[in-house]
DNA sequence: TCTTGTTTGTGTATTATTAACACAATTATA
DNA sequence: TATAATTGTGTTAATAATACACAAACAAGA
């Protein structure tokens, strides 16, 4: 159900199509900012929800698969594009819109906020920090919830985290970055160890500048893991290691 | 509804195309019989598709959660109740179904196939050996290889495969059921070894029985484990070990 | 230019996990 | 009672994960 619709056309058009179902997408946009795992939030514009925050997503067109949805929103509403993403799950409760019958597929997509943030100088959006957030409109904060945890698990095996930083990165932002959505410390010898041994990386050859103390080196992912609009069986190929 | 999208007349004009997608769901049916993983499949009803085998599914309906619809499709189309489903994915090509657009959300069930076996005489229905399967009609192979894809990693960390097994088995009977599964050969006491270390079994002290060679001892898995119902959140609880 | 603060870069010893591998005991059957 | 088939079990080696400390690099300020 459009979420611009008002009230009274909602009923008419409700009773009208009762026996149908529409279907979405939802997408939590991850981003990384001052060592916090973030994502961008869209201020609710329904009644019910006033005053709450809202993942982004829109209807699916009926001339539009499935998977390009996510992206389209994405490019609709923040002007980004070539961005990571992933589908996790469909929420389908009866009750988990105000408006009528509508089913979400969760998608998640990891973003380097600098690369991003004048896309779109909307002020409805907003990033916040995913340990801030206690409650989102409609049933989002379980789709957020589900998605930062397929998230964890994710980057575990597989080179996706390097779609939050810049091109060029050290292993200490990196380490950051494994900690904050993790949210445990880890070990800065064993994790380095552990990251190299996976061979994700290129030796940029180049050191940190401006910082207060010691530079460290920069380094960038490798070529082959960077491609951000694979197919699925494209994945399955190069992330086989 | 597209944010972009102002005018009255044209959020008017272009709900009922919103409203233009089915949305269904699709279930692999997992059994295991004779050594094999097999998948219960049903004669495609459709021109289109003739000679080929199908999944068994069906549209949801507009009073019913997602996650009912595949528990109503079982109890239904062979009358099974009380079995394991998983969500995997939701598939949703432009050209997946000849006959119009319809959005599948794809779940996977376990299911012993010695207690269901005459719970449908539905000639229409068979089990077929996965690893037998070529192809399927509209875009079914894709979704058995995904949701077989998912079982595999499952079954390494959490304790479902006991749904295929009837409820006293030997640990011979489960080390096959995980080669079937996995489709490689393991070593018998390196099994043995993971599966007690992972504290799921309960010994019977009850041994085999009519067996031409010496019997093994016969275990269940924990009670705990064997609620076929349970809600996400239970899950995390019992299973986090 | 010397001292201090801060962070980088590195290796080893310990423990836990996984993998490889062989033989005696039990039952049914001939 | 001998044979065939399968169960049940333990040790060693290899690999991966963890815990842990110190010297070197740079910036800033005395």
């Amino acid at each position: 159900m459009p979420q611009s619709l008002k009230t009274a056309e909602i009923e008419k058009s409700t009773h009208q199509d009762y026996f149908n179902i529409a279907i979405s997408v939802d997408c939590v946009i991850f981003g990384y900012e001052n060592k916090d795992l973030k994502v961008l939030l869209i201020r609710s514009d329904l009644e019910e929800f006033e005053g709450l925050w809202s993942l982004l997503g829109d209807l699916i067109r009926p001339d539009e698969d499935i998977e390009d949805a996510p992206y389209r929103v994405l490019k609709e509403r923040t002007g980004m594009t070539n961005v990571y993403l992933e589908q996790v799950y469909t929420f389908g409760s009866l009750d988990r819109h105000p408006s009528g019958r509508v089913i979400t597929t969760a998608y998640f997509s990891l973003v380097d906020i600098l690369h991003h943030q004048t896309a779109s100088n909307n002020n409805e959006l907003h990033w916040h920090p995913v340990s801030d957030i206690k409650d989102l409109a409609f049933d989002h904060k379980k789709i957020l919830d589900t998605c930062i945890e397929r998230l964890r698990e994710k980057i575990m095996e597989q080179p996706i985290v390097f779609n939050l930083l810049p091109d060029k990165f050290s292993l200490r932002q990196l380490q950051d970055l494994y900690e904050a959505i993790l949210g445990v410390e880890l070990d800065r010898r064993n994790f380095r160890k552990r990251i190299m041994l996976k061979n994700w990386l290129v030796d940029m050859n180049e050191m940190e500048e401006d910082v207060p103390h010691r530079p460290g080196k920069l380094y960038k992912v490798k070529n082959i893991y960077k491609n951000k609009t694979l197919t699925a069986t494209a994945k399955e190929i190069l992330f086989a290691d």
